[in-house]
DNA sequence: TGGATATTGTTGACATATAGACAATCATAT
DNA sequence: ATATGATTGTCTATATGTCAACAATATCCA
């Protein structure tokens, strides 16, 4: 993607390497978990799971997972069928369920995790600590310019 | 999703900071994109069309925007159906499309550009040009470092 | 030349994501 | 107490993405 005009824009080329990044570690990701048959987003599932050992309700998890609350649906649906997770019945609400990881979930992530963590350190090898800092608060300022240019944006 | 566990694992936070970044980002282009009825993978698509007016394969597409070739199939379809873009069929090679910009697709990019480069310059806000600069280095990084681990993964 | 091998686009099955509509239920305010 | 409005999970429709299999076509090499 390289080409003339993006020489003349790099704001745009620095997006584009910003999006790219992101999308080569998610499918680095997906490798990862494959492991253990699981997309990124249900070990998200239930790695919120594993630290709401109270259980969290499915609007609870699309808002922490910034994602629409219909997905849970499925999502939680697969990790159901597949005893990982379960839908308690809340007493005080009933319109909600409450989804608390099984006993055979929370196995199944005391054998990811620590794992995970490792693998997730690597990725920064080779980039100085301070550096590595300095990237985080400058993506948390692109983010916030992000959502600001997008919020004025004529609808 | 700032727990005792994530205080313990910065490179695990870290992560999770690139990725939500992304994806704020990637939804701002989304609402941006709106305003012409496209995803942000149309608008992708055209935009690599307009740098190359001989045409793409579907192939070649698929190739430079890291995704599987039979995604093309129907983002191609779609695009076509609106008269953005258009199949053309290759003398040499009878197995594959050219696909082309139309006149529209060029018009409508040459109203959307513009305005794209604009916005995204100011997703930069605030961050001194070599801050800007290095975070880019240092993505590309971490995309050969993710890249590298996922390839020696066991599977 | 002809047979093995590779590539192209499409299809089908599936997972993931969005948005909008819906019934059931809860919360609020008069 | 009850009407009004908000919230919860689900459903449908649609778009986007993966992968594997397929027919048609190219390519390569013995």
């Amino acid at each position: 993607m390289r080409t003339r005009v993006d020489e003349n824009h790099p704001a745009y080329r620095a997006l584009m390497e910003l999006l790219r990044t992101a999308d080569t570690v998610w499918n680095a990701s997906r490798v990862f978990f494959e492991r253990w048959d699981l997309s990124p987003s249900q070990f998200n599932v239930l790695n919120l799971l594993h630290f709401n050992p109270n259980g969290l309700s499915q609007t609870d998890l699309s808002r922490q997972l910034i994602m629409h609350r219909s997905n849970l649906t499925g999502l939680v649906d697969r990790l159901e069928k597949r005893g990982l997770v379960a839908r308690r019945e809340v007493a005080a609400d009933r319109r909600a369920y409450s989804v608390v990881l099984t006993a055979a979930g929370t196995r199944l992530l005391r054998d990811i995790l620590p794992r995970y963590y490792e693998d997730a350190a690597r990725v920064w090898d080779r980039l100085p600590a301070r550096r590595a800092a300095e990237l985080i608060v400058d993506l948390q300022q692109v983010a916030r310019n992000a959502q600001h240019i997008a919020a004025k944006l004529p609808r």
